[in-house]
RNA sequence: GGGCGAUUAGCUCAGUUGGUUAGAGCGCCACGUUUACACCGUGGAUGUCGGGGGUUCGAGUCCCUCAUCGCCCACCA
């Protein structure tokens, strides 16, 4: 049958010896996307609700979407390899699978990129080019990387539905984040709060924290003292406090102690005493040394912090220095009695905590500072305009002067500096909204405590529990351009003006909305529905739903005095709706109803807490799942247990061969926007990271990254699948040594910590030079590029190798197939057995997959086709293939074999299995052993192998584990004695009757796989006169030597055998002789151990017998 | 500071609930171009299972401890 709609990459009679991956890549990939007979893309996938097509129901994954930074790494490919093996795999056990692509805008990241390369080639700040500007450019970069991401995915073969593609800033997304937000902020789970930013002052931006740099400098301690307000008899004249920032106390506006001094010095001091306690040696002697200085001065502190503390119950005042304002004292716990002098300033406008103390306390807050980095109009005439450093200088002179500096220790400080500007960083308070968390944390935790969502490996659910135990509340409001626009419009509360929620309401009704809709009542009745209002520190939030209502009251907003808020949220935002985005919410589309919740999530451990855990609470609270009355499928979501009872999780508890239908059969509209939450996934597989060969984590900026296209030119997509799967196991690292490919030679040359961040290193084999992604200058960037890859992936490429040929081998013996039902009878014992091990791989196989032990899998299959399938079928299946009368049934066995195999490895090496499946539609359009049939068009869509456990065969199994033995025991011998490969040998066996008929009729497999013959079988026979012997199992083997042998070589080597089964003898009679050895160890184990001291001296009594015969020969 | 993890052959990693003589791939050594495959075949050498204690008849595996490394989180008047 000639396959004429596509043109196979090779011809049928010219097979390659080698495997060359780049074309069968090349032609495939559009193959599976439409250019096959069917016309359209086998990834693409359509909702069934009744079951009709998909009986098992849909089996979904919504790829982790990439950052738009930059191009994929080898970390993308590890993530999107397990995720597009779990696709196929279940795709091909007849799932109707859904992987839903996408990309992230990844918020201040690819700001800061394209900011970055802005200041570089144009000198421009982005306050030169304006917000619109900016944010083009943007999507200029985005959609640069955008196809560049995409691209990569498709040649590493990802089977996502791309009819599907999303983007986290698309118009849907958007739809999502706003209905979120909206819902969030009329439920009042969002509100308005100041969180300390980094802010930097050169470029007058927030920075995020990966960005900042920290450096040791070497500071002060300042201990300042205030004066006491009128003191008191019996009261200190001052109070002194200690401050590394003493600029900063312009903007105090209390100075706290703690309410219970004696409490808090009894903790630190128990603190202390538990450290001392864990500490290690070195650190002894401080630690000792801060307890001492504690316990001293104990009764002194205590009664001076009684004495603050009563002040300041007494509504007492300090007089803030230079400033010249009044205080007040308070108690507040934030105070540390073990610090300083146990009083401490609080400044709420520039430190986090001294904010926390001043919504306690009912502080005021006085911000000193103005985006530039220059004090404000907030401090006294002098100050003001004085960068933050010279005003340290200036406070710390004139408080010198008036005498009011008590001491200044010298102090090495950890000061922040901004990556990009490289100036220090000043932490800012800035107004920022938050999401609490309280409810929504606990949801989410529920929902992996009782089971709902599951996490493998298990300990990662800690990771997920413990962070979001701390409920701490979600700051959402980033100080960005790109992003998704909070939708919150602002306006200081007026003079008198008294807010309630129906006033504003009302207003807004009747002068805003209300003419924006043309004064028809019922259009803004349902536009008053999208609108939400709070009020909080003096300033009234508006917000709405629907942007395009938005549009049409711009105008009155602003002249009402409202102001649009200028940030973004956080990119996690818009990433934890990505499950229910992604489907169509906020519309109930039929996408949603049917693939939602969806199956597994793929990602990487250190985004549990960003985007796990956050994707699970956004989920509980945005998607709801109506009970359905009995009869409209609602009989398949009994509570509880029938949410997570897809058929996917259910073929994990059933047995593979279940036809009962457990699909929840979803109708459409089952999710409904009241009701029970519902989870985003079932099961999260977190996969380990890849670190270079030094423990590094691969970076652009180190120089060890490794570009997954780089690899995939030198070892094949399927070779780099192979390698990343191979290497995923439950650790929690694995290393990858990381070389350079030279362009010259084609060597791989390590890469070592200093080579990777040259512009052009020389080859250490032919010394030519190449360049590196450093290469800047004309020269460097002339020379052709070196790759960076790594012989990791060389297993994986040899292993497709080894494929390749076992089918090459099969295509090269199939002529003349037919297709026809096989009888048992007419199976040869290598069928029987490699049938057996097949079904057994098969089950053992999908198994580890069903557990995510990707590892297992493919270790599984690799060592089933290569020592197996190649090694021995193979092997003993050629003479077959030469004989007319039987190699009819050989070819269907082959073939039937070679066929599961490839099902089998599709899911991680699609392109070779692609490629191989189509060679054999060639030459066997139709295979199977008991009923066989056309083969499917594509081994994409061909089913998965169900273990036919009918084939398993214990005693086949355990006859060619003998034979193995054997064989083994032959190949040894003749290779201890050097004896050519071409010479034949005679052997004699002595073994029990038993073993004679297993082994008896495997005679022509030793002499065609060791070309050796059997001359005497039984348990009396005895040695040639000059022989080898060696013990293979429970058989011990003769090799006849006549004229071949090396007797002082053999005589040697068996008495070193000797030397070592006494050691192993004696260590055995040891054992059981301890008399609490028999009698409390199990008597299996017990039985065992004597079975196998019988053993070794009936190998050693061989040994010697040896020995004898040829101290003889050698006289 | 808190948490998680790692440490097994030269390198990268497996090693199930404690139970024969601790394995694989690469590398290394010897032999081999035998009609699928030198990206191969056959055979071989290589380990104080990080150190020290303990539990046990028995520990790579369980407990304690020390050391080294990695990651996450928090904090630093």
């Amino acid at each position: 049958m000639a396959i004429d709609y596509f043109p196979l990459s090779i011809g049928m009679n010219d097979l390659p010896k080698q495997y060359a991956h780049a074309e069968p890549e090349r032609h495939w990939y559009p193959f599976w996307l439409g250019a096959n007979p069917s016309g359209k893309s086998y990834f693409h996938s359509e909702p069934d609700p009744t079951g009709e097509k998909f009986p098992k129901g849909p089996y979904t994954i919504v790829i982790p979407p990439p950052n738009v930074t930059g191009a994929l790494h080898l970390g993308h490919a590890l993530n999107n390899t397990l995720q597009d093996t779990l696709v196929r795999w279940k795709r091909m056990q007849g799932f109707n699978a859904l992987w839903m692509p996408g990309t992230d805008h990844a918020g201040i990241a690819t700001q800061a990129v394209v900011e970055r390369r802005l200041l570089q080639e144009e000198k421009l700040s982005r306050h030169d080019l304006g917000r619109e500007k900016l944010v083009e450019r943007i999507w200029a970069w985005k959609n640069d990387y955008e196809q560049r991401i995409l691209g990569q995915l498709q040649r590493l073969g990802c089977s996502c539905d791309w009819q599907r593609t999303r983007f986290t800033l698309d118009d849907q997304c958007a739809r999502a984040v706003r209905e979120t937000f909206f819902n969030l902020f009329k439920e009042g789970r969002i509100y308005r709060g100041k969180r300390l930013v980094n802010w930097d002052t050169f470029l007058q931006t927030a920075v995020s924290d990966d960005e900042v740099f920290h450096e040791t400098v070497k500071g002060h301690f300042w201990h300042i003292k205030y004066p006491v307000v009128d003191p008191k008899p019996g009261e200190p004249e001052f109070v002194t406090v200690a401050t590394t920032r003493p600029e900063t106390m312009l903007g105090d506006t209390a100075v706290a102690v703690h309410p219970d001094p004696a409490k808090a010095l009894d903790r630190a001091e128990a603190e202390l005493r538990a450290k001392l306690a864990d500490t290690s040696e070195k650190e002894t002697p401080a630690v000792q040394s801060q307890l001492d200085a504690l316990v001293e001065r104990r009764g002194a502190k205590l009664a001076e912090l009684i004495k603050l503390r009563d002040m300041a119950r007494a509504g007492r005042m300090v007089r803030l220095p230079l400033a010249d304002r009044d205080i007040p004292l308070v108690a507040d716990e934030w105070a540390k009695p073990e610090m300083g002098s146990g009083a401490v300033k609080i400044t709420p406008a520039h430190d986090p905590n001294d904010y926390d103390v001043g919504r306690r306390q009912n502080l005021r807050s006085i911000n000193i500072m103005s985006p530039d980095g220059t004090l404000n109009g907030g401090v006294p005439e002098p100050y003001q305009k004085l960068s933050m450093a010279r005003a340290r200088e200036r406070v710390v002179a004139d408080l010198e002067t008036a005498g009011l500096l008590a001491e200044v220790e010298d102090r090495e400080i950890d000061l922040a500096h901004s990556d990009r500007s490289k100036t220090p960083i000043e932490p800012w308070l800035a107004d920022q909204w938050f999401v609490k968390m309280n409810e929504l944390a606990q949801s989410a935790m529920d929902a992996v405590s009782d089971g709902r969502v599951k996490i493998f490996p298990s300990r990662y659910a800690k990771t997920y529990l413990d962070w979001l135990g701390e409920k701490r509340d979600w700051p959402v409001s980033r100080q960005l351009w790109w992003g998704h626009r909070i939708p919150v419009w602002t306006r200081p509360k007026w003079d008198g003006e008294n807010y309630t929620e129906a006033a504003v309401r009302a207003y807004f009704l009747k002068y805003v909305i209300g003419p924006a809709c043309g004064d028809d009542d019922a259009r803004a009745d349902e536009a008053m529905e999208g609108f939400a209002c709070s009020y909080a520190e003096g300033h009234l939030h508006i917000c709405f739903r629907d942007p395009s209502l938005l549009d049409a009251i711009r105008d009155t907003l602003i002249t009402m005095g409202y102001t649009e808020d200028p940030d973004v949220l956080d990119t996690w935002f818009s990433s934890a709706l990505w499950p229910h985005s992604t489907l169509g919410w906020p519309d109930q589309t039929p996408e949603l109803a049917y693939y939602y919740p969806t199956s597994t999530l793929v990602t990487s451990r250190d985004i549990i807490t960003l985007w796990v855990a956050r994707m699970v609470l956004m989920g509980l609270h945005n998607v709801r799942r109506n009970p359905l009355p009995p009869g409209e499928g609602g009989e398949h979501s009994e509570p509880g247990e029938g949410e997570a009872a897809t058929a996917h999780q259910a073929s994990k508890a059933q047995s593979a061969t279940a036809h009962k239908p457990l699909h929840p059969h979803p109708a459409f509209g089952h999710l409904l926007p009241e009701g029970e939450g519902v989870i985003p996934f079932h099961e999260v597989f977190i996969h380990p990271k890849i670190l270079d060969g030094y423990g590094d984590t691969m970076s652009k900026s180190k120089g060890n990254g490794v570009d997954p296209i780089d690899v995939i030119e030198k070892f094949g997509a399927d070779a780099l699948r192979f390698g990343l799967t191979d290497l995923t196991t439950e650790t929690q690292d694995v290393r990858m040594p990381v070389e350079f490919e030279c362009p010259h030679c084609g060597k791989l040359i390590e890469q070592t910590r200093k080579n990777r961040v040259l512009p052009r290193v020389a080859c250490t084999h032919c010394s030519k030079e190449f360049s590196t992604q450093w290469a800047e200058k004309p020269a460097d960037k002339a020379l052709p590029r070196g790759a960076v890859v790594s012989e990791r992936f060389e297993k994986g490429r040899n292993f497709c190798n080894k494929l390749w040929n076992a089918a090459r081998f099969a295509l090269m013996n199939l002529e003349g197939y037919t297709a026809g039902a096989v009888k048992d009878a007419e199976l040869a014992v290598e069928d029987r057995w490699i049938l057996s091990r097949l079904a057994t791989v098969a089950g053992e196989a999908t198994g580890a997959l069903d557990t995510y032990r990707f590892a297992d899998y493919t270790r599984l299959l690799y060592e089933f086709a290569w020592d197996e399938f190649c090694s021995f079928y193979v092997e003993m299946v050629k003479g077959r293939l030469q004989d007319a009368a039987s190699r009819q049934v050989a070819q269907r066995v082959l073939a039937h074999v070679l066929d599961n195999l490839l099902r089998l490895l599709h899911p991680v090496i699609p392109f070779i299995t692609e490629e191989i499946w189509r060679l054999l539609n060639e030459a066997c359009p139709a295979r199977g052993l008991a009923k066989p049939q056309a083969a499917d068009e594509s081994v994409v869509i061909a089913a998965w192998p169900e273990p036919d456990v009918r084939r398993q065969d214990v005693e086949i199994e355990a006859r060619f584990a003998r034979f193995q033995e054997v064989l083994k025991g032959l190949r040894e011998i003749r290779a201890r004695q050097n004896i050519p490969p071409k010479t034949p040998i005679k052997f004699s066996v002595r073994c029990d009757a038993a073993l004679v008929e297993l082994l008896r009729p495997m005679a022509g497999y030793f002499e065609s796989m060791a070309g050796a013959t059997a001359t005497g079988w039984g348990p009396s026979t005895a040695p040639p006169a000059t022989s080898a012997n060696i013990t293979a199992g429970a058989a011990e083997l003769f090799v006849d030597l006549v004229g071949l042998i090396d007797v002082d070589a053999e005589i040697a080597r068996k008495e070193k055998d000797r030397e070592n089964l006494a050691k192993q003898i004696q260590a055995k009679e040891g054992k059981l002789a301890n008399e609490n050895f028999v009698s409390r160890a199990p008597a299996d184990v017990v039985a065992k151990e004597r079975a196998s001291l019988d053993d070794l001296r009936r190998q050693l009594v061989g040994a010697e017998e040896a020995i004898a015969a040829l101290k003889k020969q050698q006289k």
